[in-house]
DNA sequence: ATTATATTTCGTTATATGGCGAAATATGAT
DNA sequence: ATCATATTTCGCCATATAACGAAATATAAT
């Protein structure tokens, strides 16, 4: 039970849910999933975290980037999971606006994503960002 | 995705996984329930509304006794959830040691599982009767 | 009516969890 | 080496929630 337990404790939240339909459909590096959910780097590090020990999501490292994906594993392991949080997510004005979102973080050039603030976050001015440059 | 980030939640729960598990099987009242879980009835009843209110469970009043069950219109909906959660449940120790604690339940003299006097028997409705008198 | 009992609601408390910013870590660039 | 950047870890705060007992509610029996 504790395995199922956990599972259901670290996908019964809606920033994860949203990461997982995003991890679902393609792979994401955590600017991007910065970008998407509009939080802190630091608590998106963190419910990323939760989801790769449960084995949720893959995590594969590239440079100081970092990706991740739905596991296969895990996604043929629990199929209907998968299958009923797919049917009963898909239509959901949430995740939706999240497909589009994400359509537009793609049509940014990686450089744009992490490294200006604002790009980041379309709804709030990224204050708390700021970085001293040149 | 209110409503299915709301079923997770409530069946992400450790008791409530057991109470879901459980009245799978059969129904039962409150007093069964928590005879089952070993907990107050005050923190099991409001488990149980939690499950209700999702739709998870129904209820049947029968005079003072409540009853409860898994829902027939709930697990038709939720079909690959309510699979998934007997694939990766139905081994535990847990819900196992649980099947027999039920069995034990069932067994017990009037007498020990209400309060001082009665069995709340859902295999004969209008079964309640008679406390403490000879 | 009064008493008994099953269940629910209320009030409180302790713990868990999600959020952030700052600091730490790791890697790439200069 | 130093600086910049992506990510993670840490410390703290606010809120959510599960637990209990006590009180309230509802019904049955007397």
């Amino acid at each position: 039970m504790k395995n199922a337990l956990n599972t259901l404790k670290v996908i019964a939240e809606e920033s994860r849910l949203r990461i997982f339909m995003a991890l679902r459909s393609q792979e994401l590096c955590v600017c991007q999933i910065v970008a998407l959910l509009g939080l802190a780097a630091s608590t998106t590090s963190k419910h990323l975290a939760l989801m790769y020990q449960a084995g949720i999501i893959d995590q594969r490292k590239e440079g100081r980037w970092a990706h991740y994906k739905a596991s296969p594993n895990w996604l043929r392991d629990n199929a209907r999971l998968a299958d009923w949080l797919l049917m009963a997510l898909s239509d959901s004005d949430r995740i939706m606006s999240d497909k589009i979102r994400l359509t537009e973080i793609f049509a940014m050039p990686p450089e744009q994503l992490c490294q200006p603030a604002d790009l980041c976050q379309p709804d709030k001015p990224a204050e708390h960002r700021q970085r001293g440059k040149k």
